[in-house]
DNA sequence: GCTGTTCTTGACTGTCTAGTCCAGAACCTA
DNA sequence: TAGGTTCTGGACTAGACAGTCAAGAACAGC
């Protein structure tokens, strides 16, 4: 029918969210995004609308890309459950003191930035983290039936807590606090769960 | 000698602050923090040298108020040493959900906007962060000492898990998160805390 | 190959904004 | 009150940036 796109939008969504997520929203530029895609200015507003869809189409694939990370980490048997959570909780505090360049994680950057001035990045944040939050939570609960955490406690209170403990870790690893206390940290939440 | 300022510096600094605070420093325009004080672009530029320089202090002269207002709550005898715990991580919880606007705590949105970029903002958010880690840590050793927390624990662990709690509220509630699921968050870490 | 449609390119526009500058005001000391 | 100094206000500049547009390119169907 008619000329077909030249471009992988995917592709150039994720160097769209790189920009972003580097700079921030305010301070990235349309024309670098731009350059760095090789598009012309016109392909990238007739594709995407504006700068602000373009943010929120590429803030919305980062944090689902997010959560499946998450699933991969923690999803399994019951059996391993434990030690799932133990080796994604280490992970993230060992990736966060790794990331030289702090700009951390852009769903807390973009959220951090926008969410009071935007509903839309309010409620993808908002979903993600409940996303993430169950996924923690059916870990726990699975640990829980493998005998390695109190059967007792709440799985959701538990999860709630690792979840701003991931997220503590997170905002803490921006002002570049070393990676021995963030693994301190980590493996202190870890410390605490209630044994059986 | 000569024409004596006509403005109070510390009220320029909060004015000031505020605007970075509602719409991030990147999106603050001058012209704004000039009307919002009543002050000229001149006078300004004459106080502060440029917008980076007002932000620093600013945002410096805002975490300095915040370690204080932490100290407050927290300093004192050993005897009510974890009820001021406890108040205090309640309270910021309490305080996070409460803030309809969403602009959060100016330390989590100035560090995840400009931390990787400006080594200033690092600096002084690292400086906030391990002072409030060290008040923590101050608490938690004189709830231990009166008995309300498990002598073997480490002190400083456990303020840096406190810390990360703290700041993952702070983080979730950027997302709108419900004041019971914050709520929630600060009383199971207050729960896991071992006791003796 | 022709035609109609969509895509691409990049120059262009209008607006916004950080920072400058200067004329005059306010104040201090003597 | 005179003189020197610093402060004030706001007009001005230069550059940056989001978004538009028109002319042509690439393709599918015929």
């Amino acid at each position: 029918m008619a000329r077909p796109r030249s471009f992988d939008e995917d592709e150039v969504l994720r160097v769209a969210r790189d920009q972003f997520w580097t700079t921030g929203y305010a301070a990235a530029r349309v024309d670098d995004i731009a350059a760095a895609t090789g598009l012309g200015k016109g392909s990238l507003y007739g594709a995407f609308g504006d700068k602000r869809h373009l943010f929120l189409r590429a803030f919305d694939d980062h944090c689902a890309a997010l959560v499946e990370g998450v699933r991969r980490a923690l999803d399994g048997p019951d059996a391993g459950a434990y030690e799932r959570l133990r080796a994604h909780i280490l992970a993230v505090a060992d990736a966060t003191a790794s990331d030289v360049c702090l700009r951390g994680c852009l769903l807390a950057k973009g959220t951090a930035e926008l969410s009071g001035q935007d509903p839309a990045v309010a409620a993808t944040a908002r979903r993600t983290f409940a996303a993430i939050q169950g996924l923690l939570a059916s870990c726990v609960a699975g640990a829980q039936r493998a005998g390695e955490i109190d059967r007792d406690a709440d799985p959701d209170r538990l999860a709630g807590l690792l979840l701003a403990v991931l997220r503590g870790i997170e905002a803490l690893g921006k002002a570049d606090t070393s990676p021995d206390s963030l693994r301190a940290i980590a493996e202190t939440a870890l410390a605490v769960l209630p044994r059986p």
